[in-house]
DNA sequence: AAGTCAAACTTAACACCGTTAAATCGCGAA
DNA sequence: TTCGCGATTTAACGGTGTTAAGTTTGACTT
């Protein structure tokens, strides 16, 4: 029987793509373990400690696909298939984003791919500090549109009525607002397209920085 | 005395910044306003409601310093005011991006900006696509950066110990991960002028856009 | 085989949360 | 003065994370 911290987090997920970063209650998941809500205590500090192993785990996940796309010689394909694989990671569990964004990962683990990023730019021409603020903006934006996703499309395939589309278009003057009306059909749909987009649009001003570098050597 | 929305708003800024997002409570904002908690519910319909009526404030806050920018005539420099204003807005409240990002803005007022800012780069030669995937952009990476920058430092000026620069130093093996330990020191410092380098990466993506649109036509 | 002891879990309770229904207050109009 | 109604309180409900104390369980020792 004798429960264990990895099944107590795998009954989590569970309970996380059931019910939402709100519904994932001690007792809800208790009981899915058949066990009371204080038994947890014994294998997590608390709530937050389970919240964090959680985040690490998905930190984790998209650290081991990313990996298998080393062999990716041109960085830039390299650069976005990562973050795009990023978010696929958080798309997979509801409220991925909002669960990540809370959380800080302390876990030692984790320097072990975030070196490899940072070496892989760095040997392609980056400053360190180019590396940095580059993997930082890719990493900002990726949380923040995913989390912003996830708002509108909390699990995937069930919209969120109250951002329905058609609302929207109701709501808005188009007389008076043209553009945002328009803009309406850009946002809603289709969020894969206009994440690659913007993941384009930052990776063309890192090559830019790149060939800056270049030429001012 | 007749308690109104605007103080209660008010007050739950105040709130806010004393307690965070978490310690936000009905009872505790009461409290403040020497009334009961269910006398909120007068004026809202729920917490909920108060919140999506806090993240409106901030918006219209950071809308407003933004339309004091209009008169910048070169668009770059206009994108980088805007945004910088945004996270500034944002940091000017404890837990301010987290709550920003909890809440989804129905309010119509909010349109007439954004119709302004879409406006600005279409007539700048960006396709409206290309527009609200740059906005899009700026957005969610300002967003996603002030998310994390306020969970390392909570309200201004006071650093979390938990993610003590000098802490994460000790742990990260130099020998191992020369690059992730010498980047602690580029990201838990300065996150000003890193935010202002993101965002300078992701503009310089946006010219190129520009550049590329102007020689195929 | 009996006893021991710690790990693993339950029971019971605490303080707090958002929220609702019903009762109450205060005040301007009829 | 009484009525009516906007604004608030009182009381309560079900839920939350968390703690302290008690109980079971199972392996190791003697």
């Amino acid at each position: 029987m004798a429960l264990d911290r990895q099944q107590i987090l795998h009954s989590a997920f569970a309970v996380l793509n059931e019910a939402g970063l709100e519904g994932l209650t001690l007792r809800r998941l208790a009981a899915r373990l058949n066990v009371k809500a204080p038994a947890i205590y014994w294998h997590f500090k608390d709530k937050q400690d389970l919240l964090d192993e959680m985040a690490t785990q998905v930190l984790r996940e998209a650290y081991q696909e990313s990996a298998l796309l080393e062999p990716l010689h041109a960085w830039r394909a390299w650069a976005v298939a990562c973050f795009e694989g990023l978010r696929n990671t958080l798309l997979r569990y509801r409220d991925g984003a909002k669960m990540f964004s809370g959380t800080y990962l302390t876990d030692a683990e984790l320097y072990a791919p975030m070196e490899a990023n940072l070496r892989r730019l760095t040997h392609e021409g980056f400053t360190l500090r180019q590396a940095v603020v580059g993997l930082g903006a890719l990493y900002s934006y990726t949380i923040g549109f995913v989390i912003e996703e996830q708002a509108t499309q909390p699990s995937p395939g069930k919209p969120n009525p109250q951002y329905d589309l058609a609302a929207r278009e109701r709501r808005v003057n188009k007389e008076l607002y043209p553009l945002a009306a328009a803009a309406g059909a850009e946002m809603f749909t289709n969020h894969e397209t206009r994440f690659v987009e913007g993941l384009a649009v930052i990776i063309m001003g890192l090559t830019a920085l790149l060939g800056s570098a270049r030429t001012a050597h």
